[in-house]
DNA sequence: ATGAAAGCGCTAACAT
DNA sequence: ATGTTAGCGCTTTCAT
């Protein structure tokens, strides 16, 4: 049943099923796209042959022609935080609807990959991409990304000018704070990103003004950031644990650091929220198997991936109608406190 | 500082390249691709032009010429699996390394999308490809799959004609079978992935003999397979254990029906191992945080990828080498019992 | 060491 | 409605 299909040289093109029908390859060409002009015997006719000799159109050589490929970028730097994989399933699967392909770049915060990583999209002449930028993007990185539509997704970073969606961090630990200032807490700890991440210093910044607006003072000697591994989460949080006058409630500033700080509670016997109160980030489902339930700072995750998927479709469609460019606006939006069974009112000193 | 590096058409090329310097375009191309007959003035000179010039190689063009991109598709039916997201790290590493675009093609489990998916990975002339595929491989893809290197992973359709690279789940599922035997269980459930899965059907092929080889007979009764879903997992572990007849010991086929289990146990407020034993499947880190650490089957993660990988890269080289395909063999990896303390003797009806 | 020229597979004028 | 032709940007002979 048909040739074989084979790969690379020698594979069959419109000139082959062109001979086979004895017509001009420029009529296969226009068969197979659904031009107007054309018979529909021919249309069929040539179908058919196709799919019999195995043809298997060259998107290389469309490429070429049409001047811009079929292809999008995600460069993030992990492939296992909660908004990367929201947006790895949204995107591919809007990739899939509207026929582009999706090039996974897995940057790893290495602000080199990350050159060469939007290097070879641009050679690949990429129709655009979506990045959670490095911490230091390289000058020639910014520079490359301006030749093309981008959206930064969950960080931002001021070199690269293109519009951003992220999430209100510091409102959401802001949010965190108020709450279990109503409870009656005065010492909140914050175990939270660091500063070099847009991302690690707007939450941090929202401890720090929320504490001060809850009339709470010396809020350094709680805030405690650093990599936002498992490690440094429970090891921060043991630490805490163990101090002479340890918080009477902690507040994660990321869903790693929250599995940490929950593996460290269990060790260490706490009882959540009797002894402390706890507050994580993000809504992975695991934290419905600690007991008590875990509170914690939701995160609009799909939303948040569709509106910056729609931003970068915008812009490409600007430019595919010749419109200028610039007019994209950026997006911040409101995380949300979801509250389960990890907070008690302060009840005296632990 | 450079011209616009313009995307698409009216893009710089080596023609303009050559013409800033009076030169022809094939000594551009020759300099910049680094070929032995040319004077290190020139190629210094050509560097230098090209990056003054914003130059940016038409990747298009190049695999036009060559008969094949550097692109490596990986075909998932979803993005948050652990041995995905441990396969889309490793390759998204490698590829790096080898100057490999990769391609994420998420099916969802749809055999039409699988196919499209493929498609689109040979119009692009990918070099190769790694899927876990669907449970009902289309004729057509199989085909398809046939012209291009591939290998399977994870799980294995037998109408694709490659090796795989998966992991034995009926031993892993017989070792914790046994495990519980030898602590005196008798009544043990299993929940499962469903029979359509190679997965499923291997797992739950390994309880059935475990069970016999073990003196226990009845096993249907206990054996429940379904969706792979967290609510399927939690669903059925409440159902269980309300029955008239609980189980003493519970196995489940995959994280996320484990992770559903695990939220039953807690709501019901079961008492592990004292009332139920359990064993969970995979070992994402969440399962340190519930109380008892759960027991569970390991996968050895990054070697099976960096396994599937390596036969992956064998079959490339061997086909740019001319040589005779068909000879990679498949392979299937051990997992392993980590125990932990979700499992005690059997105590008598509960 | 460099230049000239051909051609990869396709699409899109421009003919007819 | 179909055929002819040019050319996308690149690599690669074949000359020189």
């Amino acid at each position: 049943m048909g040739g074989e299909g084979q790969a690379g040289r020698g594979a069959v093109t419109i000139k082959d099923v062109a001979a086979a029908l004895g017509v001009s390859h420029s009529t296969v060409s226009r068969a197979l796209n659904g031009h107007s002009h054309i018979s529909p015997e021919m249309k069929d006719k040539v179908r058919r042959a196709a799919r019999e000799l195995g043809y298997v159109v060259n998107a290389g050589a469309r490429t070429l022609r049409q001047a811009s490929s079929r292809l999008i970028g995600l460069v993030v730097p992990n492939v296992t935080n909660e908004l990367v994989t929201a947006m790895m399933k949204v995107l591919a699967a809007r990739c899939e609807r509207a026929n582009y392909q999706l090039v996974l770049c897995v940057t790893q915060d290495d602000a080199e990959a990350e050159l060469r990583h939007v290097e070879m999209l641009r050679q690949s002449r990429a129709t655009g991409l979506i990045t959670v930028p490095t911490p230091f993007v390289l000058p020639e990185t910014a520079r490359m990304m301006a030749a093309m539509p981008v959206v930064q997704f969950s960080r931002r970073h001021a070199a690269i000018d293109a519009p951003s969606v992220t999430i209100d961090g510091a409102q959401g630990i802001a949010a965190a704070v108020r709450h279990l200032a109503e409870l009656g807490h005065r010492r909140i700890a914050y175990i939270g990103l660091p500063d070099s991440l847009s991302t690690g210093a707007a939450r941090a910044d929202g401890f720090r003004g929320a504490l001060a607006s809850c009339g709470i003072g010396d809020a350094d000697a709680l805030l405690h950031q650093g990599q936002g591994s498992i490690e440094f989460g429970r090891a921060t949080t043991m630490m805490l644990a163990r101090a002479a006058a340890p918080p009477s409630a902690i507040i994660y500033g990321s869903a790693d650091l929250t599995l940490g700080g929950l593996e460290a509670l269990r060790r260490e016997s706490l009882a959540v929220p009797r002894d402390l109160s706890v507050i994580g980030f993000g809504d992975p489902h695991w934290l419905r198997i600690y007991d008590p339930g875990i509170s914690t700072i939701g995160l609009a995750l799909s939303e948040s991936a569709e509106a910056a998927i729609s931003s970068l479709l915008r812009q490409i469609d600007a430019r595919a109608h010749g419109a200028a460019p610039g007019t994209e606006p950026s997006l911040e939006l409101e995380p949300f406190l979801v509250l389960r069974d990890s907070t008690a009112r302060f009840r005296g000193a632990a």
